[in-house]
Order: C-alpha cells, then sequence, then structure tokens
RNA sequence: GUCCCCAUCGUCUAGAGGCCCAGGACACCGCCCUUUCACGGCGAUAACCGGGGUUCGACUCCCCGUGGGGACGCCA
C-alpha cells in the first residue's frame, strides 16, 4: 500500500514550491490508489503559528489536495519522540553532548578557516577504548545521534536516480535540544516511520538531510522509504523562488481571478511531463502521474503560461458555472445582478477577452453598474457626420426584433442609408454603452444589454 | 571552502545511440479572419554549455571543465 505525505512547517502560508511538491506526492498516492498523509512540522514553537496552520490548509483545500489521514501534529507527539530517544540512549545509538553553543561556534568557524566542511568533532561521543571527562555540572546536555563513521549511506533517489554520501561527511546531529525537544530531522524520522510513509516525495532541499535520516533509520532497525526529490521551482527572474521573489500564496492565485484546476494543470507541467499533452484533467493528471516523468533540473515560473492556461480552463468552463465563479467578484466591485442582462450569457460574451475571473469581473460592471464614458472619448469617436446616422439607429431600435442578428442588420442598413463605414458609427456606439473602446460586437452588446438600457446610455450623448 | 544535485529554443518541456540539420506549448514576430480589441486559424524566428573520450554513429553513455542551484544550525 502506497503511502506519502506532505509535511510543510507552518511558518508561513503555501507558496507555489509548496503546492507543487504538495500535488506531486497527492498525485503519486492516488495513482497507485494508496494514501496521503497530512503532517504539521511545528516543532519550531518561535516560528510555528496557527494561522500558517489555517493559510496551509485553505490552500490545500482550495488546490483539491484532499488528504486521508491527519492533520497530524508533531507537537502533539512529543512524548512518542522523547521514548525514541531514550530507547536510543539506552542502545547506545544516541550520547549525551556538552558541548556549549559557543564551544560549537568557535569549532565551525576554526573548521571553515582551515578550508573544511564545518562539523562536529565527536569530542562527547563514546567510543570504545575512549574516556570520556566529567561531564561540566548545570549544563544541559543535547542529545547526539552516533552516526556511522565509515562506510556510504545510498538510495536510489525516484527523480534523480542513485546518490550516495560517505558517512565521513556526516557529523553526529542533535536529536534533542538541551531542552530536551527533540529536532526537526529526527521528528521526521520517526513520523515517517510510525505513519508507514513508503514514498518520501519532497523538495530538492532536502537531499542533504536523506542520509541522516536513512542512518537514523536504520539505527532504529527500520526499513527507510523510498525518496523522491523534487528540483526547486525558480522565480521570474531565475532566482529562488523566496518571498522576496515573488513567491505568494497559492491562495493570493485565487484573489487573482485564477482558477484551481489551471493552477494544477499548470504546476503539473511544471517539471513534468507527458509527452506533448499541455491541458489535461485532475483525472487524467493522475492517471498519467507516476514520479517517472519528472525532470531532475529547476523550472522557471512563468506567469504568462499560467495566464494562457487559466482562458483556457474559463473557456472550456459552462456558461452557468463561469458565471456561478465570477458573480461574488462582480458584486464585490459594487454590481447589482439583478440590474442586467442573464450573467451567464453576458461571461460567455466575454470570456474570450478575459484571462481571469478578476478581469472578466471588472469587464462585465459595464452591464452591471453605472457606466460614464469620458467626454474627450465620446467627443473623439462620434463625428458630427455620425450623429444623424446615431440618431436615426437609435429611433429604430425601438421597434426592431430584439436579437443580435437583428440589430446587426439594422445597423448595416443605417450605415448604407448614411454612406458610412462601420467603424464610423460601431466606436462611438462602443464608447456610449460600454466607456470603453474595446468590446465584443456592438450588436451582441446592445442585444444582451436589453432595450431600455441601451436607449438610455446612447442618448445620455445628447 | 567542503559535500550533493542540475545543464535542449527567452520560458515550460519532448527526446531512453541512428526515427533529430531536434518535436510540442507559452511568449515574441508576420499573415488571415474582423465592427475595435480579443478569440480562432496559418506561418516564421529560436536551443542540444565547452572540451575530450566510447561507438560505424551521440542531444542521448563516460570523464574533465564551466555555469547554476542546494546543503553544511541545539531552523524546518
Amino acid at each position: 500500500m502506497v503511502r506519502t505525505r506532505f509535511a510543510p512547517s507552518p511558518t508561513g502560508y503555501l507558496h507555489i514550491g509548496g503546492a507543487r511538491t504538495a500535488l506531486f506526492s497527492w498525485a503519486y498516492a492516488r495513482h497507485h490508489g494508496g494514501q496521503f498523509i497530512l503532517r504539521i512540522e511545528d516543532t519550531d514553537m518561535e516560528r510555528s503559528t496557527p494561522e500558517a496552520v489555517k493559510a496551509i490548509l485553505d490552500g490545500m483545500d482550495w488546490l483539491g489536495l484532499d488528504h486521508d489521514e491527519g492533520p497530524f501534529y508533531q507537537t502533539r507527539r512529543m512524548e512518542r519522540y522523547k521514548a525514541v530517544i531514550q530507547e536510543m540512549l539506552a542502545a547506545g545509538t544516541a550520547y549525551r553532548c556538552y558541548m556549549s553553543p559557543e564551544e560549537l561556534n568557535a569549532l565551525r568557524a576554526q573548521q571553515r578557516a582551515r578550508g573544511e566542511k564545518p562539523r562536529y568533532d565527536g569530542f562527547w561521543r563514546p567510543e570504545s577504548g575512549k574516556t570520556l571527562p566529567e561531564p561540566p555540572l548545570g549544563v544541559a546536555p543535547a542529545i547526539r545521534f552516533k552516526n556511522p563513521r565509515d562506510g556510504v549511506v545510498a538510495w536510489n533517489d525516484l527523480v534523480k536516480g542513485p546518490i550516495a554520501f560517505a558517512n565521513s561527511e556526516l557529523d553526529d546531529l542533535v536529536i534533542a535540544r538541551a531542552d530536551g525537544t527533540p529536532t526537526y530531522n529526527f521528528c521526521v524520522v520517526v513520523d515517517d516511520w510510525d505513519m508507514g510513509i513508503t514514498q518520501v516525495i519532497r523538495g530538492d532541499d532536502h537531499v542533504n538531510n536523506t542520509p541522516r535520516q536513512i542512518n537514523i533509520l536504520e539505527a532504529l532497525g527500520a526499513t527507510p522509504p523510498q525518496y523522491a526529490h523534487l528540483s526547486m521551482i525558480n522565480g521570474r527572474d531565475g532566482a529562488k523562488f523566496s518571498k522576496r521573489h515573488g513567491a505568494v500564496s497559492v491562495m493570493q492565485y485565487d484573489s487573482d481571478g485564477f482558477l484551481p484546476e489551471a493552477v494544477i494543470n499548470y504546476l503539473a507541467r511544471l517539471g513534468w511531463s507527458h509527452g506533448d499533452d499541455e491541458v489535461f484533467s485532475r483525472e487524467q493528471f493522475v492517471q498519467w502521474f507516476d514520479l517517472t516523468r519528472i525532470t531532475p533540473s529547476a523550472a522557471q515560473f512563468n506567469d504568462e503560461k499560467l495566464l494562457w492556461l487559466n482562458q483556457q480552463y474559463m473557456k472550456a468552463l459552462p456558461g452557468a458555472e463561469l458565471a456561478a465563479r465570477v458573480a461574488s467578484r462582480l458584486a464585490a466591485l459594487g454590481a447589482d445582478l439583478d440590474d442586467g442582462p442573464d450573467l451567464a450569457q453576458a461571461a460567455a460574451l466575454y470570456v474570450d477577452r478575459c484571462n481571469t475571473l478578476k478581469s472578466l469581473a471588472q469587464a462585465l460592471l459595464v452591464f452591471y453598474a453605472r457606466v460614464s464614458p469620458a467626454p474627450e472619448l465620446v467627443h473623439q469617436h462620434l463625428s458630427e457626420e455620425a450623429r444623424p446616422a446615431l440618431a436615426d439607429f437609435t429611433k429604430k431600435l425601438a421597434d426592431v426584433p430584439w436579437n443580435a442578428a437583428a440589430i446587426g442588420a439594422l445597423l448595416k442598413e443605417t450605415l448604407e442609408a448614411h454612406q458610412l463605414r462601420m467603424p464610423k458609427l460601431a466606436m462611438p456606439l462602443r464608447v456610449l454603452l460600454t466607456g470603453q473602446t474595446q468590446t465584443p460586437s456592438v450588436d451582441a452588446l446592445i442585444a444582451l444589454m436589453g432595450r431600455e438600457r441601451a436607449r438610455q446610455r446612447i442618448q445620455a450623448a445628447g
């Protein structure tokens, strides 16, 4: 049984990188009919907040990444971690270290100065035949894992292939702080073990933690899971997607008017591919996804493509569904949806020229809110020669059959009668009806707007 | 500094030794459609980081450079 997990630390919102990791982990479990577990790694009391937990949960929810178990909170599993630490102490796979943070810093500084990789020198590490000094009085020890001295730790990464680290590169990491609280790398190990995780799918930045985690797992007598390390997602400028480099909460995409299915589709194509397929459903993705087609190199986030995808999804939505999704945004902009045309029809008319729900709502305002064309615009487009034609058109509008085709025919008829070309009349109509120069065809616009409202707006020109 | 990872069009990617003088998508440019702007259609420009091997044959395999990223916390 496949069991994967997503294990964010609640120190901020769910951003794009985290969402992609969650998506792949979720999709892997779904593809294999396994379980997806959500775990909140909140052992850093200083930085973890309940708001962040909520933000992450909201983000997962919006993206539709449902979990089968959890959320589990590490802060509620302290007893378990402490028990395992006691076992390791008893088994001799962990030991107490009394080196102070100051001493440690000095040691690291020296090593760096010598061009070495900074690491703990094993001063308090018990070894057969080695005599340890008396522990200093009144100093609470940290607990360190007794990492093997020789040999290599290797695993076959499901994304990157074989990776090996020499144990000589690894030092004895702290698994419990002086205050007794367990540290991240240790909690992860115990949790993945206890929760029966079969594939750990996480970011690239954890590659260096993996050999340590495997060693601890082995010291515990557990079989390590398989690991898959996803490469990072870089921001627009190619630099790491940090908060300073445009990384935003996935919920920001919601308020910016993106559809979650478009974001999912976009994220899926970042570092993964299925031949030339670009637009596919969540179901299709789950069916195809299997960790085998993942690119090991980092990808750069590109909002133009996301925008394009989002419009593809908006256009594919049934009219009523699109209307339902845009309604609250329109209302928030001050639109009175009861005073205007059918929203589904209006949205259908405008969806081709908007790539987010946000811009669509903004555009649809012309039907549901007061429109006041800028006088300069009216002046610019409404020529003297067009005025009689406009008056004529408006008059005949009163008893034309109310549909776009008939209105269009009337428009052409009027044009012919007054010896004018289409733009001469279409442009001022656009401006008068919507306050804008770029709109759908005026006949469709008028038909949808309704006889009375169209008349009022045209006559406002005086 | 040390260790680990990565390297195809501007961007996301296809490519599992001959199918590739490298395919698709976004963006860009041009044309068509057209009542403006979009949408849509058609087309063009555009890439295998460098050097050595291996091989009859390398984008594909190996090595070395170079470049980029990550890690080196009693943070996660």
